[in-house]
RNA sequence: GGGGGAGUGGUGGAAUGGCAGACACAGCAGACUCAAAAUCUGCCGGGUGCACAACCCGUGAGGGUUCAAGUCCCUCCUCCCCCA
């Protein structure tokens, strides 16, 4: 046949359209096959797609369509993280309704990604600012009110005076708003939280039962996010008043050597130890922290002027405020051990508080106090400590606890770093948290039948003072469901993070209107088998989504204690080395990418430029390289395609080297996606193919052609989909779709080399390479390698020490220098 | 300060104790062409050699283990990420 013009354009339309002419193509069968749940990170709908995207996407894509030629049963579904403040702020630019702005978004987008040739289940689209989704939010929210997972309190939350809205600890950046970058402030506020504290525990310990699927560093971060510390609380007493003052400590061990007490700024008891003046120095100390955050702060402190009581020794000690205690740790009061804690130890030498070591190393003396540059943090032996003089550290701790505990002043603890989830927000584009505030009867939570709260649509986008829902008549004034009396709605919406916590179950029962999902479809699918996006969300998206998982399973909706059982992160997308943004205006837009090389090629290149989960540079220069290699494949097959195949066994050499390096090529592919997914040599090995194709091409026949011609369309199939298919169906006359023939099998015998090329080494260094049958024996190989002409000089006159003989691998022949 | 990555040609990267630099970009030379584009072919880490051959050096620095180290171990430097 005569080789065709690579016309991307023209011949990605033609199947865009017949695709999306079958909405079924991309369907999950649930047929009994083994099931593959294939996910990728859910967008939020700004506008358009990023190359991030792009490159995420196509990763889950490429598998997704391998799995379908593997035989599995592919669930690929996608959806919009459709929540949020930028659809909020945009309302109060355009006077256009988030909701609005929102579908134009998905729209837009939607389209972007048939372009691009995505393998998505339409059919099971899940958008999370549809009342059928957010009903089930406040669905959730009311079982987890039920049983205490869900309560209301007063909370100093981080303000972002920009956005008018209360941030996660989590979404302020180094003391600024993660978004705007604002300074942020604090503000006092009744906040609706999510318990995720009761499932701390589990939360670490599951981490490790995921090990093997979820990434390292993933695990480190959420366990070091988790922060689980185990020690011991003590009361020490207000000297004056008797009030006990109980610290936590992770080395009770090192009690005797407390010489102070410091606590958290907005600790109760430093209200009312410092009143009028005095106080003015801890409000200071507080916006500061504000100000700068818990990060780049210096050391400070602030004397009270009273003392307090060491429950052990029954020493009274100084009691400070200091910057650098943290009222949501512990029990934000802390005892002070310089010799044996590098923070105290930098506080106390600043502020003159005497410095007394109590451990000594178990091989070494007690360290002198004046002589002391650093704190001595190890464990070791326990001196001038009482009747704990003498034992370890490790003993000492546990028999102290202990004591503390029959004293009635102490007892052994756990803590955690992570909080509750203050889920409040005080914004309108978001789910309404579904509650009344009744006079008479308190917190009243809206009845199931009453579900979803919708969000009300007369509502002014200013962007000024409090929540746009306190602004609606007909959405806060409601009757109190218990007693009937006039009564308010709650005006916070959710967090967007609660929406993306449970998206993916939805998917399995994307339109079920009596229960979020029905138990047994979410049984077939989970756990999600691959779940593939950005390393941004390793702690936040991914620890909420493990704590609503094992909270739905303890209502008993789900048998699955975790989400995934594989996780990608994928690395980002740069241009000149940094990440590409709006700001720094070196974004590259995909659409044109598409007009430009087809989505083929971008797709292809995201995948070529580097390991998916390293970092890759966008460069426009290489991006031309693998169009090159597309557009070479599909010349080749188009000049090279047969609509009779012919019949083969009978091959000669040019045949006998095509077909080896076909499948060579399709055991590499085939290793890279059963192993690591470096689709980036997988490509490689696609282009090493084609250069020995066009080598051999001539000489070849008709059979061997026929045979790498179609095989070369399948390997093709899971990275260029729109070429795949139209070679498969025009030039080789196919039929079915290329995505769901069987993925080819590599034939050992037609891939084997003829001999085993061997290099023989002289101490190491490379001297000559022999070619020899497979499976030559040791000796024979040894004998070969000596007498080869090229290695003979550098072994002539000397004595042979040792011959290392690898069969088919390698020979080093060790001599005496 | 703690934890985790990474460091290889002009560039992106390959090599899971066994031939360093696959594949590609850029560059150089050639074929085709009136010419250009496209396409195809060859060369392409550094050094010594007229050239060929051959040899030497070379994976951030230094040491170690090993017949053999980009790869494993120790010390150090630089960069990135996460947590303080």
């Amino acid at each position: 046949m005569p080789e065709k013009t690579y016309d991307h354009a023209a011949l990605e339309l033609k199947w865009c359209e017949a695709w999306k002419a079958d909405p079924e193509l991309y369907k999950a069968r649930e047929d009994g096959r083994p099931k593959f749940y294939c996910l990728e990170m859910f967008p939020y709908p700004s506008g358009k797609l990023h190359m991030g995207h792009v490159r995420n996407y196509s990763i889950g894509d490429t598998l997704a369509r391998y799995m379908w030629m593997r035989g599995y049963d592919v669930l690929h579904p996608i959806g919009w993280d459709a929540f949020g403040m930028p659809a909020e702020n945009a309302a109060i630019k355009n006077r256009r309704h988030p909701a609005e702005w929102t579908y134009a978004n998905i729209a837009f987008m939607k389209a972007q990604m048939d372009r691009m040739g995505f393998s998505y289940d339409w059919a099971r689209e899940v958008t999370t600012c549809d009342a059928d989704y957010y009903k089930w939010n406040q669905w959730f929210f009311l079982k987890m009110y039920e049983c205490g997972l869900a309560y209301r309190k007063d909370a100093d939350v981080n303000w972002c005076p920009d956005c008018a809205t209360v941030l996660a600890n989590e979404q302020v950046e180094e003391g600024r708003c993660w978004r705007c970058s604002s300074v942020v402030v604090i503000r006092t506020l009744p906040e609706w939280f999510f318990k995720v504290t009761q499932y701390a525990d589990e939360l670490l310990s599951d981490t490790y039962t995921i090990e093997k699927g979820w990434p390292e560093r993933v695990l480190t971060m959420q366990r070091n996010w988790i922060g689980k510390s185990e020690g011991a609380e003590a009361d020490f007493t207000h000297s004056a008043t008797g009030e006990k003052i109980r610290v936590f400590t992770t080395r009770i061990d090192t009690i005797y050597g407390a010489t102070c007490v410091i606590l958290a700024p907005q600790h109760p008891l430093v209200a009312r130890l410092m009143t009028g003046d005095a106080y003015a120095p801890i409000k200071e100390m507080i916006d500061d922290v504000a100000r700068k955050g818990p990060g780049d702060i210096e050391k400070a402190g602030v004397f009270t002027g009273h003392t307090a009581t060491n429950p052990f020794s029954g020493e009274q000690i100084p009691i400070w405020v200091g910057n650098f205690v943290l009222m949501g740790y512990g029990t934000g009061a802390i005892m002070a051990v310089p010799a044996h804690d590098q923070r105290d130890f930098e506080f106390c030498t600043r502020y003159g508080i005497p410095v007394r070591p109590v451990i000594r190393p178990v091989d070494g003396a007690l360290a002198d106090p004046a002589a002391m540059k650093e704190a001595f943090g190890d464990y070791g032996v326990v001196e001038n400590s009482g009747p704990y003089s003498g034992l370890t550290s490790e003993v000492a701790r546990v028999r102290m606890a202990a004591d503390a505990q029959a004293g009635g002043f102490g007892n052994a603890s756990t803590t955690f770093r992570i909080k509750d989830w203050g889920i409040s927000r005080q914004r309108y584009w978001g789910t309404p948290i579904p509650m009344i505030h009744c006079e008479q009867c308190g917190v009243v939570p809206v009845p199931e039948r009453d579900l979803p709260v919708r969000l009300p649509l007369d509502v002014e986008f200013t962007g000024k003072g409090e929540s746009p829902l306190a602004q609606s008549a007909d959405f806060l004034n409601v009757p109190c469901p218990a007693c009937g009396a006039p009564a308010h709605r709650e005006t916070d919406t959710m967090d967007t993070f609660v929406d993306s916590s449970w998206y993916f179950y939805r998917f399995c029962d994307p339109s079920n209107a009596d229960a979020p999902f029905d138990s047994g479809r979410v049984a077939r699918w989970f756990p999600i088998d691959q779940y593939i996006g950005g390393v941004t969300h390793a702690i936040l998206h991914l620890i909420y989504s493990r704590f609503f998982t094992k909270v739905m399973r303890d209502l008993g909706l789900v048998a699955n204690s975790e989400p995934a059982a594989n996780l990608f992160t994928q690395g980002m997308v740069l241009k000149g080395g940094t990440a590409m943004s709006k700001s720094k205006g070196n974004v590259v837009d995909p659409d044109e990418m598409v007009v430009k090389f087809g989505a083929d090629t971008c797709r292809m290149f995201t995948l070529f430029a580097a390991p998916p989960e390293r970092d890759m540079e966008w460069d426009e220069k290489s991006i031309e390289g693998v169009y090159r290699f597309v557009s070479r494949v599909y010349r080749f097959v188009s000049r090279n395609a047969s609509l009779t195949p012919a019949p083969g066994g009978d091959w000669n050499p040019a045949d006998r080297k095509a077909l080896r390096k076909l499948h060579q090529t399709l055991a590499k592919i085939t290793q890279d996606f059963e192993n690591r997914w470096h689709f980036n040599t997988s490509i490689a090995a696609m282009m090493e193919l084609m250069n020995e194709l066009t080598a051999q091409e001539s000489a070849m026949s008709p059979a061997a052609m026929a045979q790498v011609t179609s095989v070369l369309c399948l390997m093709l199939a899971p990275f260029a989909p729109f070429a795949a298919q139209e070679l498969w169906t025009t030039d080789l006359g196919r039929t079915g779709h290329v995505f769901q023939q069987p993925w080819p099998v590599s034939d050992a015998d037609l891939a084997r080399e003829e001999g085993a090329e061997v290099p023989v080494q002289v101490n190491g260094k490379l001297r000559a390479k022999l070619v020899v049958p497979f499976g030559t024996a040791k000796e024979e190989l040894e004998r070969i390698a000596k007498a080869e002409p090229r290695v003979r000089p550098w072994v002539k006159g000397k004595e042979v020490v040792k011959v290392v003989v690898i069969p088919d691998k390698l020979v080093n022949i060790v001599v005496k220098t």
